[in-house]
Order: C-alpha cells, then structure tokens, then sequence
DNA sequence: TGATCCTCGTTCGTATACGAACGATATCCC
DNA sequence: GGGATATCGTTCGTATACGAACGAGGATCA
C-alpha cells in the first residue's frame, strides 16, 4: 500500500525505474544459490564448492603453491588458506615448503585425495548438468559464454 | 606436467571431460564476485548487497516481516536477522511487533534510511550498468532472462 | 652490498550463507 | 476445546569472502 513504509511522509518515488528484482546482481546471487543447492544435493554436505574446486583444480593440473592456487580458483590469500587447511585436516591434501622459494607452500593432492576426486568427478559433472538442465542446450553455451565475458 | 600431482602415481586421467574452468557454477562465481567489486566500488564500503537488497526491497513495497523480507531478499531467516540488526545498529531501519501474528516483527525503513535509500538509487543504477558494460545491448536481456531460469 | 619494492603466507575482524535445533505463537481439524 | 502441525524469530556452529596489516623471503638496481 504505502510505498516507503508507513513510518516516511514522503510521496513521489522518485525512481520508478529501479526494480531490485531485475538487477543482474540480485538474480545471479539466487542463480548461484541454487547451484549451491544442486551441489550439496548430489555433492554431499561433507565437500563445499569452494574446497571442490581446489580437488578438481589439484586433480587437473597438480600442485602449486598456496597463493597461485588460490587465483586459479577465484579465492584471494585469507580464504584459500582456510579451505586448505580444512582440506589438510581430513588429509585431502598435503603440503611442503617450495625448494626453490622460501617464501611459498607448495600444495598438492595426497594419494587419498586424487582416489577422492576421481570417484567425485562423476557427481560433478552431474551438478553441472542439473544446474543447466532449465536451458536449452544452445541457451547453455550463450549463458556461459555471457558470464564469462563479465568476469 | 604430472598429472594429479607428484604425489599420486596414477596414470590415465580416467575423466578428461571435466575442466573446472567451463563448469557454470565456478564461471558464475567469478562473475557473482567482479560484481560484488563493482558494487562496493560505486556504493562505497559501508554498504553490502545484502544490505542494500534489503533497503531497496523496503523502499519499493513497504514494511514487511522479517521471514518475508528475507525470502523477497533471497535469504534464510538466520541471514536476514543479521542483516536486519546492522541495519537497526546503523538506525536505517525500525521494527516492531506485528498486531495481528504476535510470532512476526515488522521491519521498515527509518525516515532516514528512507533519505538514504533515495540518495542511493542513481549509484545502484550504475553498479547494474557497469556490470553489464561487457554486453552488448541486447546481450544483457538474454542473460538476465537465462539466469531467471535457473532459480 | 644495500636499499627499495614486491610477493607469499598468516592473522584479525566483519559480513554473508545456511543447516539444525529451540521456544513461542497460529492454524487446522477432529 | 484441544492436539497435531506449521510458521516465526532466535541462536549456535561452520564455511566462504575479503580488506587490512604484518613479518619473512626474493628480486631489482644503483
């Protein structure tokens, strides 16, 4: 009824034109809830997307140091320490100090975690097909294609 | 070089489909957070999405319960509440008890965060338009309709 | 060599996000 | 009326996300 809530006197909306439930923001935080939803659906609760993505990106192209694998998989420095140490914990993971490097952790898969990720990657690629399973399969190149170009 | 990392000594990568980097949900991710960069960019870093979603939601339709609010927003009832109390902390919103469903907590806009909403709404118009500025024109209503479709 | 600057990993603080459990209140329906 | 069921708000625990600051190690260049 009353536009801006019944505790301001003020008429005229002054801006008509903006609908929070057009804003490409809004929408692409719930497209990207709902995915999470999908993976935890099929994924299990017991892996995140986030320290999935560390597996896949270990698994795809093995170890790096902490800070380089964390730009692979769109975490900065404070984040991707706590997914590996998480990952650490249930021994997905192993690190040791860069020879080459003093400064840098080197992080890799252990024998445990590639037998993990292989058995996993199955289920992945199910999350994917599910999240897009809604679109044409045309619709899901030209979406990916979009997103991509907004990074 | 080596494969699944040189702690692991499997050979065949048994699933050569899988490429992290073409997976929706983690090119979404990257796209979800260049948005988030642009946000607080424009919008200044006293203000989150989140924050700003709840403002804007108030200042299109009115007051609402909480668990409303939070579904119109996208968030669980856990998320909303603290949402809603940094808004209260900051006075931009009022609350107070429903009269007809003792259970629910009426949350509105403060007359000055109705001011501060208006203030707002051209620079939330940008952070939409900047996000979108890779696109081309007719580019942008295909992704917003195809992102609208996975929800 | 030494000063400067950069990178790496770590820590702290704050803010989503959400599952799970809880008590209080409403509603439904026999 | 009263019991089963559902909703609302709250709290707890865990996991991203990221800005900011810090010390240790590396690279550059005078």
């Amino acid at each position: 009824m009353a536009r801006p809530g019944s505790a301001a006197e003020t008429p005229e909306p002054a801006d008509e034109s903006y609908d929070l439930a057009e804003q490409v923001g809004f929408i692409m935080r719930q497209a990207a809830q709902r995915h999470v939803s999908i993976f935890n659906e099929i994924m299990g609760s017991d892996l995140t997307p986030t320290q999935w993505a560390v597996l896949a990106r270990l698994y795809q192209d093995g170890g790096s140091s902490q800070n380089l694998l964390g730009r692979q998989t769109a975490m900065d420095a404070a984040t991707i320490k706590g997914v590996v140490d998480r990952l650490l914990k249930r021994k997905l993971v192993q690190t040791k100090p860069d020879p080459e490097d003093g400064r840098r952790l080197i992080v890799e898969l252990s024998p445990a975690g590639v037998d993990y990720t292989r058995e996993l990657l199955p289920k992945a690629e199910t999350v994917t097909k599910v999240t897009l399973a809604p679109l044409a399969t045309n619709q899901r190149a030209t979406l990916i294609a979009l997103l991509k170009q907004l990074r």
